[in-house]
DNA sequence: AAATTAAATAAGTATATGCTTATGTGATTA
DNA sequence: TAATCACATAAGCATATACTTATTTAATTT
């Protein structure tokens, strides 16, 4: 599944990487997935606004929703036939798993076990 | 200079990449230099709409400009330090060549020999 | 069943973006 | 030195983008 993309499929990719909000999470969900309201404390920005920016996400393909309980958790989609171009493109970008680690040390990460 | 960037760093270059113009300009621009006239013919696009998108490019120092007569030939920048990201990004991209083949064959194509 | 929590959607708004046409600038040629 | 060619810049405009607040939907808890 390494089949190269056109320029304009590849450009609307990079279009929706190239906002700041969005790579921090498609980085983070690259490490764990991760549920709206863990996004929403994690950026200093309102529900819907982050909502928003996962649609855009989900509606691309790149990543996916599962239902647990109260909880949607997105992560990435692995399948999706940019998955390996997107890997490429945020390989070497800082690790966000701090933070992450620090939602945890604030009680404030689900977790569906 | 194989330096990992930040991640507002790197949305910063993938919302400049993430334009189909620029991208294959981009695209272009690594295999051949070209100059403002070439762009212009292979895209359907006005002269200030070129230069607006090549100066972002310059702005941002992903390429440079180097004048020949009355001709001012932009390239990649290979001492970004931007460089070995953007080449990861547009590698599998499709050559562009043809393009230029075409300019050839229309004899639109400018030498500086 | 009612209240609560998580998330999506709708509608409105300010700013950013990508183009256009008009004009300015610098090098070349007649 | 006047005209021309290549390119840049300025100004204006339509659309896209990223947010906001208000409301709706869906699952959970009491």
């Amino acid at each position: 599944m390494n089949g190269a993309l056109d320029i304009e499929t590849t450009a609307n990719i990079l279009k929706l990487l190239g906002d700041k909000t969005r790579l921090t999470m498609i980085k983070i969900m690259s490490e764990h997935e991760c549920c709206v309201c863990e996004f929403v404390d994690l950026f200093e920005m309102s529900q819907p606004a982050i909502s928003q920016h996962l649609r855009k996400l989900k509606d691309s393909g790149i990543v996916n929703e599962a239902r647990r309980g109260q909880w949607i958790f997105y992560s990435l989609n692995q399948t999706s036939s940019y998955y390996s171009f997107i890997q490429t493109v945020i390989k070497d970008l800082p690790s966000q798993n701090f933070k992450l680690e620090e939602l945890t040390a604030q009680g404030k990460r689900i977790c569906c076990d």
